[in-house]
DNA sequence: GGCGGGGATGAATCGCGGT
DNA sequence: GACCGCGATTCATCCCCGC
């Protein structure tokens, strides 16, 4: 904070990040958050279901010669984030799977001392459409301080605790996307940034590794979600950008920003995420066997399991909502009220063993005495 | 599956990771997975970057030795499993903030082609005791395919979609960690192996990857985890492990874990193995007149069938597939889904009809006993 | 004004087999 | 190896529009 007179705070720099980077002093900065190009590699178009075209990113700035000239490139602008950034400040980095590993090893091969890898679990992913891959629904963040020696980096952990129900916060996130009004237009109305990141994100990351005050550098600021972020929870702010007219837009954005009183109250969009089981995990779990056949109450009716989570009846298969239903010829059925196993000689209504999940994963403690 | 015999089915071969590795023939796995180590001494040598405690520019030399020799040992055993992997097949390694950064962006190297990054997050993670930290909740697992080339890589998209109640499997999973009953323990009671990673995780990854019957690898073989899970879900393994001594812990818990053995139970939907039904076939069976008028849900447009299986609408003609996409003016279309025949006044989209056709003829047997 | 259906969309490394 | 046709494949969210 002392030296902030020679930074030129508040303000965009147009240029290449790395010579950018260049030009400012020694550990100055408090906070570098960096989103750089994730160097995806798309191939041809990809159509949805419906036949409409998916947007991918093959902008030029994210076009590199290979890992190789990539590599280079990150190892420049890591290098001189790392040089300006103060014995107390922390790294934050986000990428995907395409780049986020090279991306960690430059980092530890710079000396930086990683603290955490924090996944963002992305509440409304975008689905994948050929069915030849898990959905990719996260993305992961680098955090880390200057140097294994660097231990008294800015962490506010009773601000993470009370965001989280007075629980520690864990590195996994579950935030949505940037949607809605939220994301920024084009006059054309089509999005004004490809990759434009949501603010609840940065609101963490600043709330937790930040001080009101701080210098927040954004080496590839886009249109500008980390300096109004910054700005709103009265943060100073840095950023860097090739693009003029992304520049542009995030200098109209951030003028419009206002600084809140009460900074956690920007983060509580926080929405307590609802723990689903599916029925397959009880079969991973052991609390069903695969081959085990399920009934109703009144043993009318009879399903066996399948080891992917599946029931099969005599004319049936498909969830346990499903079969259930389709077995009673009733329009919807509620699986796990209908159908159960024998236990003891018992029939247990399935909906039980979930429970017994439900109750493990909220209170692992209680598992241990099981 | 074919020359299985060449192999060391069955077993825990004991001794150096890459060494036994080179013993096995090329392309004659169909799955890998790898838990390596991430704090490794090789050769007598503390490789812990952590132990060292020195100053300035030694401390960086020391620490890019480090991570150098790491490097090192993680490209000569990737290198091997990339060898011997099938072009059917895929490599999953797991790890954590220390090591994955690094495994991952030699993964890339060797040309490996990644598929997903999937979080593994823990229901009960040790929390953070210095309260320094977000509680490291989970760990990171990288699913490739051997090149960019290998397209035919084994997914078992349907049967994840099964094990998630029918929506799409995400790259994130949330799974208890291996405690109680399941984690074996030494004779004074302490745990037997210190990263024992629960079979619900395992079980998931050959679901996912694998068939029956195909020959799973695990290079760090621990306790034997990967053994028993390819056991019980009637895969065939090969383990390598240095430690005799986990070695023999392995093989007598996986000469008691008994294998699933209704076949029923162990299948997976999918779909994609269904056989092909020509729609000439519909018309041949009598399920679709020809001269009969087609039309898609909403009746904006409509063909008539010739005996022939092809279509003709006002201004194309050909396979059903064909005049679907001509006549929205789409760049394809499943015709299966997208015409519909009228059937007692209602509209019935004709898959329907195939898949009575695929029903009458797949299995007559399974339907008397119904 | 409230509600429900339809359409749009998000950092995406997204066929395959027969000829 | 190239070409070509079959035909498989989506979830959460938000906006807009019509009733």
């Amino acid at each position: 904070m002392t030296d902030g007179g020679r930074l030129p705070v508040g303000r965009i720099l147009i240029g290449d990040c790395i010579e950018e980077l260049r030009a400012l002093p020694d550990r100055s900065v408090d906070l570098v958050f960096a989103d750089p190009p994730y160097n995806l590699q798309l191939g041809g178009e990809l159509l949805r279901p419906n036949n409409t075209r998916v947007d991918g990113v093959d902008d030029a700035w994210d076009r590199f010669g290979g890992f190789e000239a990539y590599d280079k490139f990150c190892r420049a602008w890591l290098a001189e984030c790392r040089r300006v950034l103060k014995d107390t400040g922390t790294l934050w980095v986000i990428g995907s799977y395409h780049n986020i590993f090279r991306v960690g090893a430059i980092v530890q091969d710079l000396g930086f001392w990683i603290l955490n890898d924090v996944v963002w679990r992305k509440a409304n992913p975008m689905p994948n459409f050929r069915g030849k891959r898990f959905t990719n629904a996260h993305e992961t963040l680098i955090w880390a301080a200057r140097s294994e020696d660097s231990r008294r980096y800015t962490f506010n952990y009773d601000a993470m605790k009370a965001l989280n129900d007075d629980q520690q916060m864990r590195s996994d996130w579950f935030l949505p996307l940037c949607t809605g009004a939220e994301r920024l237009k084009a006059e054309d109305g089509s999005k004004a940034h490809p990759t434009q990141k949501p603010e609840s994100l940065l609101a963490r990351v600043l709330l937790a590794a930040s001080r009101p005050g701080d210098v927040v550098l954004d080496p590839f600021f886009g249109t500008g979600t980390t300096g109004a972020v910054a700005k709103r929870l009265g943060r100073r702010w840095i950023g860097i950008e090739r693009d003029s007219g992304y520049a542009a837009v995030a200098r109209r954005r951030i003028a419009e920003v206002e600084a809140v009183d009460d900074p956690l109250a920007l983060a509580l969009a926080n929405r307590r995420e609802q723990p689903r089981v599916p029925f397959g995990r009880l079969i991973e779990e052991g609390l069903i066997r695969p081959g085990e056949v399920l009934f109703d109450s009144r043993r009318r009716w009879f399903a066996k399991v399948r080891a992917d989570g599946h029931l099969i009846s005599d004319d049936h298969k498909g969830s346990i909502h499903s079969v259930g239903a389709a077995v009673q010829g009733a329009p919807a059925c509620n699986g796990w009220m209908f159908w159960h196993a024998e236990r003891k000689g018992m029939p247990v209504a399935i909906d039980v063993f979930r429970q017994q999940l439900r109750a493990a994963g909220e209170a692992p403690a209680a598992r241990v005495g099981a």
